[in-house]
DNA sequence: CGCTAAACCGCAACTACTTGCAAATAGGAA
DNA sequence: TTCCTATTTGCAAGTAGTTGCGGTTTAGCG
């Protein structure tokens, strides 16, 4: 089903003149599956049974390459390091505070926001981010915070 | 006027039998004082006038101690450095694109969002950040953004 | 005024992520 | 198949924010 998102990526590089590598096609392809929103390292720790002598700075390049394409987006959340999300639809992050997982929800986009963010400071105003911070079901579990039932 | 939160901060110290040093207090107020959202680095470069010794270590021991007791909240914006802010009353931010500059607006806390990812997602939610991006008024100048008048 | 634990000082060391570089490799158009 | 050049590789070096630690000061209580 995302098959027709993986083709239009490739069909974008090839409008670019950008060469479709097995690393790149790999990178891609582990973007577009993954719930997980990985950083570098994560991704080049996903990829080495299969690219067992691929280089971080592959990693790194072909990110940057898909960030300035704007077909990924960078997020800077609690870590250093940086994830990487890939840009199907808008939609939210909540990230659990104890460890860390990013769980992806639609919500109506806070056009509104914007709105007033821009006449009240007037900036000219291109986009926002939310983050929605609490516990994870698996973590409200861990940490008690559930009743042992339900 | 923003002397009363000053009190009340040194007050809550006080009863936490923390003691008040003239370094622990100059960073408090420059806290206080500041609409930069500023940066261990900043705090440090700012009150090396007043205290020419002071050590990078203790800015960071204080801004650990002052976010340990809520006082202030740490903020995780591009820059890979954290940003501080003394959560005076809940407020959102715009981030310039291009300078970095951080500049707050008012706006109704978001409380439907946390209620709709709490129920999509199953986190346990107690809070949200939310960031809008843009370019501030002075680098829409400095990119041409801006018809030459007004 | 004197005491004692809390703070400060001064760096050096850390920690991780990220990037640079030069040589080797391999897409893909013709 | 051939050729041109984008890409990959393999580290090593860079970057910067942040922290650790031993010795010295000092706030604040009595």
């Amino acid at each position: 089903m995302q098959e027709t998102v993986y083709h239009q990526t490739i069909a974008r590089l090839r409008a670019n003149k950008i060469r479709v590598t097995p690393q790149r096609d790999a990178i891609i392809k582990y973007l577009i599956a993954s719930e997980a929103h990985p950083t570098a390292e994560m991704i080049f720790a996903a990829l080495s049974p299969e690219f067992p002598h691929m280089s971080v700075a592959t990693v790194y390049n072909n990110l940057k390459l898909l960030a300035d394409l704007h077909l990924i987006e960078e997020m800077n959340v609690g870590d250093p390091a940086t994830h990487f999300d890939f840009a199907l639809e808008p939609h939210y992050h909540v990230i659990c505070r104890n460890c860390g997982k990013i769980v992806d929800f639609s919500y109506d986009q806070l056009t509104d926001v914007e709105a007033v963010a821009a006449k009240k400071t007037g900036f000219l105003v291109d986009g926002h981010h939310l983050e929605v911070y609490g516990l994870c079901p698996d973590c409200q579990i861990k940490l008690g915070k559930v009743p042992a039932s339900k």
